[in-house]
DNA sequence: TTGTAAGCGTTATCAA
DNA sequence: TTGATAACGCTTACAA
């Protein structure tokens, strides 16, 4: 068993209550590989030193150094993440969901936001890998060349849960935006709807606004519906959006029958200023929302929307990439996870 | 230069792609510790060595190993955030604040959640010592004994955001749940208002309701209306415990003629309720709310309530524990970050 | 079942 | 300004 003061190195000194493995060593009688075998695989010793080692970790205050088993057994359980943006709401769900599966299967989550910029992108992926990190989760399917070569170079597993890409880096998991916008489109037809609007937020840098544009248009080709332009706005996000847009449709001249908002909150800010102003929904106009957000369900009226399974993205996410870290698996996966329309009175 | 390929000891092998630093240091001719060098202290090498780096990093494609640039350094560029929910949005504010200052610090933040249990936030405080974070930033104010010491026995700085608390470990930076609920019932007194109820989230679990309850009941003392129990209830949180909050209290035998909501989404739930009903409000009854939520500024009518400095939390959060972590300070700081009452057409 | 030695990829230290 | 060497605290590989 060797000493802490080395002959000369006179290094930076560790934090005074820093303990490490040598010292539950010491205290236990063992040497450092008993103990190691002792804490991962209680199986490989005897019952004695198992119970000394348990009883020297706790008289000592032992927690084991994650980098330096990390960086000797080559092996991480760290997963980045790299959101759009923290604040959005939307995406708490599935970030719920991710960390309710990492922690079962004892896993860390380093989480970064990228506020909707693939340069930002960029740099919290090369610190993730710098971090060394087991896996990755990629809210975004468009990334910079560089992030995808980098990516690419480390190994590292990947799951992307934006839309249903068809080029993935490696596994996507999610839902069809395309498919569900058309879906939404259809349902308004069908319930007799003839001058459906569309409302997203901007689609040149987004890649799910674009989808769900596509979905939008398709439906409508489907059904043979004229499809105006003047019945496809584009909004920043926010609630105030969602009344402006409202008013801009309705009041030009080529006002819609029911108006569907793909996007954030755009439908809430719709529904209270048509509270505000007194105006009935749906015999005024009809309004349909894309997320399922709590509120929708209480607005008056009840909001029309689709079910999207955010929490679910995040644990199957969470779980593709367990299995590949852990070898249960080498595929590469595309999980397309299912919607659901939610018809309620605003149409 | 010493060869990769070692005389015996066959490790698992490293993936095909990962490019070490004596890889680059073989590139561009020199020692890794030149390397090293020109990496983090440019202005310690020539020039000319400095480019011969550069250009070899980009020519390997070279992504230092933060694993063992903390191990050996005995530094970390990562912090360990715990909060009670992730999904709860109340926080997304505070985490995109912490996100924000350490991304301009180039550290990274860990996150796990509790799910409000200290025992769970016990097992992410030891999971983060593990790996060795630089420092820790805790919702709760409450923690398990054990947790507390293994904190102190780290000597890894803290700070805690729920409530003022006069027993942090560490640090706190947050704003005073009883002053801020204390503010906000003096408020409707001055309005007028003399049979205020408050609803809040179970105390006996959550400090920060207990905070605010006893705010409510010294603003009720110091302008003389009596504490009625009647008034005071305890909801579970979600839009639909505020509309059952709001017509148990209008239809019990003792109707207040303000409710002070102090919790979640309480307020909306409320609001909802009395446009479905048709009860106008204020008249009916005022309603306060305890939160900054955007949708409280938009709803009909729009809602009093309290602007907290969510956002700022976070930021001074990663401020002072920098501050620390880089040696700019050794105070065990207690910020106090300030509140405002929006007043709006509710009350 | 347990221990020894080497090495994970970097940085601190000291010497040149 | 640069390099050689020894850690950092753990796990792999192999020997006992």
């Amino acid at each position: 068993m060797d000493d802490a003061t080395g002959p000369d190195g006179q290094r930076r000194p560790a934090a005074p209550g820093v303990v490490r493995m040598r010292d539950v060593a010491r205290t236990a009688q063992v040497s450092t590989m008993t103990v190691s075998r002792a804490l991962k695989d209680p199986g490989k010793v005897s019952a004695d030193v198992r119970r000394r080692v348990e009883e020297a970790v706790r008289a000592v205050g032992y927690v084991p150094n994650k980098l330096a088993g990390s960086l000797s057994s080559r092996r991480s359980n760290v997963i980045g993440l790299v959101v759009p943006s923290i604040e959005n709401s939307l995406f708490a769900s599935t970030v719920q969901g991710i960390s309710d599966v990492l922690r079962q299967h004892d896993h860390q989550l380093m989480i970064a936001d990228s506020g909707y910029s693939a340069v930002a992108e960029e740099a919290a992926i090369r610190a993730f890998l710098g971090q060394r990190v087991a896996g990755l989760i990629l809210h975004d399917t468009t990334h910079t060349p560089e992030a995808v070569a980098m990516i690419r170079q480390s190994g590292v597993p990947v799951a992307e849960n934006g839309t249903l890409t068809p080029t993935p880096i490696d596994m996507v998991v999610s839902y069809s935006n395309f498919d569900a916008a058309k879906a939404m489109t259809l349902h308004l037809a069908r319930l007799g709807y003839r001058r459906i609007a569309l409302v997203t937020l901007p689609a040149s840098t987004n890649a799910r606004s674009r989808d769900r544009q596509e979905g939008y248009r398709a439906a409508l080709a489907e059904v043979g519906l004229p499809a105006d332009p003047r019945l496809m706005l584009e909004m920043p996000p926010g609630l105030a959006s969602g009344a402006e847009a409202l008013l801009r449709l309705l009041e030009g001249g080529a006002a819609p029958d029911a108006i569907f908002f793909a996007g954030d909150v755009l439908a809430i800010g719709a529904v209270l200023e048509c509270i505000r102003r007194g105006w009935p929904v749906p015999e005024k106009v009809a309004i349909a929302a894309f997320d399922n957000i709590d509120l929708l369900a209480h607005l008056v009226p009840p909001v029309t929307t689709l079910r999207l399974p955010r929490l679910e993205i995040g644990r199957r996410s969470a779980e593709v990439l367990l299995d590949r870290i852990q070898g249960r698996s080498t595929s590469r996966v595309s999980i397309d996870l299912r919607f659901e329309i939610i018809h309620r009175a605003s149409t």
